[in-house]
RNA sequence: GGAGGGGUAGCGAAGAGGCUAAACGCGGCUGACUGUAAAUCAGCUCCCAACGGGUUCGGCAGUUCGAAUCUGCCCCCCUCCA
C-alpha cells in the first residue's frame, strides 16, 4: 500500500480543502507548485524555497533526461539529494515538450522522437522511458507521458490524440514499479466535451493516484479554458487529488479552485519576475518603468516576502536596469510568494465557507487587460 | 608655429555622389510571457495635424539633374613634432 493519500477536509461549493500525504510529506490543498524544470527553481536555492513557504515543487523529465542525464540523476540518489531540497517533488513527463517543442519532434504510436534543443541529436521517448526516467529522477509524483495538443485542434486530431494518450497512459502504468512514487493520469481532449469526458472516464478506470487536467492555457481564450475545465472536472473522483497543469494567472487559479482543482503549477511567476513584471494585489506592474526610479516605498505593503520586507521599488528598479542577478532572485521570490499567499487565502476562505467572497474581493482589486490576462 | 587625423540622430559608431531619415550597438519607451529552447522575445526611438509631409549628418558658400558623401573658407577636437 502506497503511502500516498488524499483526504478531503472540507468543501465550499465545489472548492475543496484537502490534506495530501506524499510519502511522509504532508501538505494542505489547494496548493501552488513553483516550477523547477532543471532541478532548480530558477535563481532560488533551498532556503528561498522554504522562505516562500512552497510545499511542493516541479521538475521536468525531458530537460533532466537531456541534462544532466538519467544516470546522473540516479547516481545522485534522486532529485531531492541532488538539489538539496527536502520536500515533495512532482515531475512532468515530457508531454508538455510535445507541445512546446512541436517543430522539432515527431509523434508515432510508439512514442515521440525529439530533436534535442541543446545539440540537435535525435532522441526517442516512449511512455515507458518517461516513467523509467521519472523513477531515476526520484520524484514523489510522476505524470503519464501524454500529448499536450495545441489550440485550436480539430476534432479528428483531438480524438486520435486522446486515444493514443490513453494507450500511453496504460503503458506507463504497466511500466511503473517505484513504490514510493505516485502516478497521475492526464486528461486531454482539447475543447471537446465528449473527448474530455471519455478521456477522464477511461483514466479513472485505470485507477491512477491522481488526475491531471492537461491541454489548457495553451493560447485559448478564458471562456474556452474554463469550459475545458468544466468538461473534465465532473468525471474526476472525489477521493483523488486533481491537478490543473500550467496555470498561474490570478483569475485562472481562482477559477480552478472554485471548480475543485487541488494543485497547479506555473512558470508564469518566475518568468514574469525575470522579465521585470511583478504581481501585486493591484495587478501586474513593470518595475522597469521610470516612475519607480525615485519610489522608495516597498513593493507591496501587504506582502511578507523577503523582497518586500527589505527592499524599495527604487532599489528593485535599479537592479533590473543594471541587469543585476539579484533582481531575478528577489522578484522571483516576490511573485512566487504572492501566488502562494493567494492560495493560502483561498484555503482559509474555503474553511470558513466564504470562498466566492474571497475570490470576488481579490478580483475586484486586481486589474486585468481586456482579454482577462 | 609645423605635420597628420577627425567632427553623423541622447551616446558610441558605419556610410565616401542617387537604392539614405541615414546600418549596427548602447541607452530610452511600449508590449508580450500560463505542465520553461525564455536573466527572453517583438515593436518604436529627428519633427509633424503623419499609408503623407517637413527639416537633417560642425558652420557658411559653391560644384552637380542630385551632396552626409566633391570643392573653398571658417569654427572646434585629437595625436605627434617644436
Amino acid at each position: 500500500m502506497k503511502n500516498f493519500k488524499y483526504e478531503l477536509l472540507h468543501k465550499d461549493g465545489n472548492a475543496r480543502l484537502g490534506k495530501l500525504n506524499v510519502f511522509g510529506y504532508e501538505l494542505i490543498t489547494p496548493v501552488f507548485m513553483p516550477v523547477g524544470t532543471q532541478a532548480t527553481v530558477k535563481f532560488l536555492d533551498y532556503r528561498d524555497i522554504k522562505d516562500i513557504k512552497a510545499d511542493i515543487i516541479l521538475g521536468n523529465t525531458y530537460h533532466l533526461w537531456l541534462r544532466p542525464g538519467e544516470d546522473v540523476m540516479r547516481q545522485a540518489g534522486g532529485i531531492h539529494k541532488f538539489m538539496n531540497y527536502d520536500g515533495p517533488v512532482l515531475t512532468d513527463s515530457g508531454g508538455f515538450q510535445v507541445f512546446s517543442l512541436a517543430e522539432r519532434r515527431n509523434i508515432s504510436e510508439e512514442g515521440v522522437m525529439f530533436q534535442s534543443h541543446l545539440d540537435g541529436s535525435r532522441l526517442f521517448m516512449r511512455p515507458e522511458d518517461s516513467i523509467r526516467i521519472q523513477e531515476a529522477i526520484g520524484s514523489d509524483i510522476a505524470m503519464s507521458f501524454d500529448e499536450c495538443i495545441p489550440y485550436p485542434a480539430d476534432y479528428a486530431y483531438a480524438r486520435n490524440s486522446v486515444e493514443r494518450t490513453l494507450r500511453w497512459a496504460k503503458r506507463g502504468l504497466d511500466a511503473h514499479t517505484k513504490e514510493d512514487q505516485a502516478l497521475f493520469g492526464i486528461v486531454q481532449g482539447g475543447e471537446y466535451e465528449d473527448l474530455r469526458a471519455y478521456c477522464a472516464q477511461e483514466l479513472v478506470k485505470m485507477n491512477f493516484d491522481g488526475y491531471s487536467i492537461g491541454g489548457t492555457s495553451v493560447g485559448e481564450d478564458k471562456k474556452t479554458h474554463y469550459k475545458m475545465l468544466d468538461y473534465t472536472m465532473k468525471y474526476l473522483p472525489e477521493d483523488k487529488p486533481r491537478y490543473e497543469m500550467g496555470i498561474g494567472a490570478v483569475n485562472d487559479i481562482l477559477e480552478a479552485i472554485e471548480r475543485g482543482v487541488d494543485m497547479f503549477d506555473c512558470v508564469l511567476p518566475t518568468r514574469l519576475a525575470r522579465h521585470g513584471t511583478l504581481m501585486t494585489s493591484q495587478g501586474r506592474i513593470s518595475i522597469k518603468k521610470a516612475i519607480y526610479k525615485y519610489d522608495f516605498s516597498p513593493l507591496d505593503e501587504e506582502c511578507d516576502c523577503e523582497c518586500c520586507k527589505h527592499y524599495t521599488k527604487a532599489y528593485l528598479h535599479h537592479l533590473v536596469r543594471a541587469n543585476e542577478g539579484l533582481a531575478n532572485r528577489l522578484l522571483s521570490i516576490h511573485n512566487l510568494r504572492f501566488l502562494i499567499r493567494l492560495v493560502e487565502g483561498a484555503r482559509e476562505a474555503i474553511s470558513n465557507d466564504r470562498y466566492l467572497e474571497y475570490k470576488k474581493e481579490i478580483l475586484q482589486k486586481y486589474k486585468f487587460d481586456e482579454r482577462g490576462f
